[in-house]
DNA sequence: CTGAAAGCGCTTACAG
DNA sequence: CTGAAAGCGCTTACAG
């Protein structure tokens, strides 16, 4: 006896019981495989499969879910669109990676967004409790909300190494550190000795590991390196050649998601028809994915976002499973890419 | 009282009746909008309100669905992976578009791929009940689970005209038929008098719109084609060569989202050293996601994916309102792409 | 060996 | 104006 008006409904266990003369709980039992090694007549047990069969009987994820308490769904946050409208987007590796593992464990995928929503709205980040745990994609860390799912002890793993909490939240990241000094000690043994290290305003970890490994071969190396913030704007032509006519010989670019950076060189440097590396050489803190047709391949390094998405996943299942949190924080290797944007300084114009 | 073990877990409704001093449906009453107009003195409505506010309540969305029957979720159900490694796959678009109007409409994305999963199995299409309603994205339509689908009344919405069921599917397409013969004109405007038509092996409506608007535009402009099925190793230089030696000066290639036709037919080229539009002309119906660096731009025509994708969120979250059925199939129309592959025919060869 | 009960966390008529 | 009840479709102890 239903209350609401439903659409033509699937049957339930309660029906099959009906047909089977069977308890409904019964029905469970012998659905569920009887995992709990309950005693059961092969008769009782081959009424209610026939029953179930005659019906055309498929069990109600969400009835199941609620009183399992779990529902093998990993939550996906990202905190701009998931599918940005330029296709090349850095995001698509992890994806891969974690859709991969995702599936070989059996979980399916929840994707939220914020983008769109308003600012600092908690209940849009709270949607994702529906999901087993979540992985989170971005570049900060909202600390009021992760702070909260931490002391409910909602299984999350950010994508990306973050310290905004302390040692609390679970992470997997890249070397960015190593791999950037590595692109500073690769220029300084081609020969060059002034830098500039073009980065975005705002700080998060990803922006300080680099910059802390560029200093750390900078100090090595003892090349020197001016660090300019931008937004974009201000860096133009006429800029970047006051720092050629300073010395600079090569210019080092943050990555990010954005690529705010490396965009603003490169414009800047097209407008004025300066050309890599022969006028100056252009490393990356990273590397673009899918290369944008017409640029030159990047000197800088590969991200391994896809093998990043994988760990974050098992990383995440193995909270869920409330496996001992001893890999709580996991830091990749990146490997150099040569490119086509470094070479030895160019020669000083005559004066 | 609970009988499982549990992590420390969120409140419920029941903990904030417990805290505020009224019951339970109460609280579901007011968190709930009260949308039945039920009369609540303010001051219930308050410590209800607050209670909720200081414990950091979250409804389970799980519960919600189970009791509401619905749950903001739209499904998106992939064949093959809906990430898949080259990076430059078809999907994307369609997601972009997916993604950006189900936020709008204020609803989360479920990603189900039966990649890796045992052949019709059908308990793998049946997670898909989990969401209010789903979107399907494939060349191919599992007949059994979807007609049980739509004799349930579970919305759900192809991306891609299909006709396997009768009249009952309902999907968003684009208008392949009048953007092929469209393709076909306008090779013979340039005066092509015979092509070859390589297409795939299987059939899906996909490939048989193609065809269709292909014999069409060769009714009515007299030219000659001929049709080549392939599964991708059948054709090589040799055959192509052979081609062009019975008068063949244009090949045109079905677009599918593996485009194993335009694959072979350009790695027959390459290997044998014919270039495009020189030796002969080549049209792709339908356009290359994300260009390949190094290829030339395919002339033939774009297809409008991320419109596609936000027209079926939009005629699904129609179905799953229960509006009026009218709008339940829906053609989109594509627009012509010039390309670099196309031009006048060759001279022929001197005997 | 099998049935009846309680519970998962909600919503929605229905009594008072 | 508010509370108690029933129900969504399952699972899992617990009685017999």
């Amino acid at each position: 006896m239903t209350r609401h008006e439903r659409r033509p409904s699937r049957p339930t266990q309660a029906d099959i019981a009906r047909l089977a003369g069977v308890s409904q709980p019964t029905v469970s039992l012998v659905l569920g495989g009887n995992k709990a090694g309950v005693a059961l007549s092969d008769e009782t047990r081959q009424r209610v499969l026939d029953a179930a069969e005659s019906l055309g009987y498929v069990p109600d994820p969400i009835a199941r879910r609620l009183s399992r308490r779990t529902n093998n769904l990993l939550g996906l946050y990202t905190f701009t669109a998931t599918f940005p409208t330029d296709v090349q987007h850095s995001y698509y590796p992890f994806l891969v990676g974690v859709e991969e593992e995702a599936a070989a464990q059996g979980y399916d995928l929840l994707l939220f967004t914020s983008s769109g929503a308003y600012e600092g709205a908690t209940d849009v980040l709270n949607r994702v409790r529906l999901a087993d745990g979540c992985l989170f994609l971005g570049r900060h860390v909202p600390e009021k909300a992760m702070g909260r799912f931490l002391d409910d002890g909602y299984p999350l793993v950010y994508i990306g190494r973050h310290d905004e909490l302390g040692e609390r939240l679970p992470y997997v990241g890249a070397d960015y550190v190593s791999a950037s000094a590595d692109v500073v000690r690769r220029l300084a043994e081609l020969g060059h000795r002034h830098l500039a290290y073009v980065r975005e305003k705002d700080d998060a970890p990803a922006s300080a590991d680099r910059e802390a490994g560029l200093r750390s071969a900078v100090a090595d190396t003892g090349v020197r390196a001016d660090v300019v913030r931008t937004d974009g704007g201000d860096v133009d032509t006429a800029r970047l050649r006051s720092w050629l006519a300073d010395g600079v010989t090569a210019i080092v670019a943050e990555e990010t998601d954005t690529d705010i950076a490396v965009t603003a060189v490169e414009s800047a440097a097209r407008a004025g028809g300066l050309r890599c590396p022969d006028d100056f050489s252009l490393a990356l803190l990273g590397d673009r994915v899918g290369r944008s047709p017409g640029l030159p391949a990047l000197s800088g390094f590969a991200i391994p976002r896809r093998e990043m998405g994988r760990a974050a996943v098992r990383m995440l299942t193995g909270l869920i499973a409330g496996e001992p949190e001893a890999r709580i924080r996991q830091i990749l290797g990146c490997h150099p890419l040569a490119g086509e944007t470094v070479g030895a300084p160019p020669r000083p114009p005559e004066h």
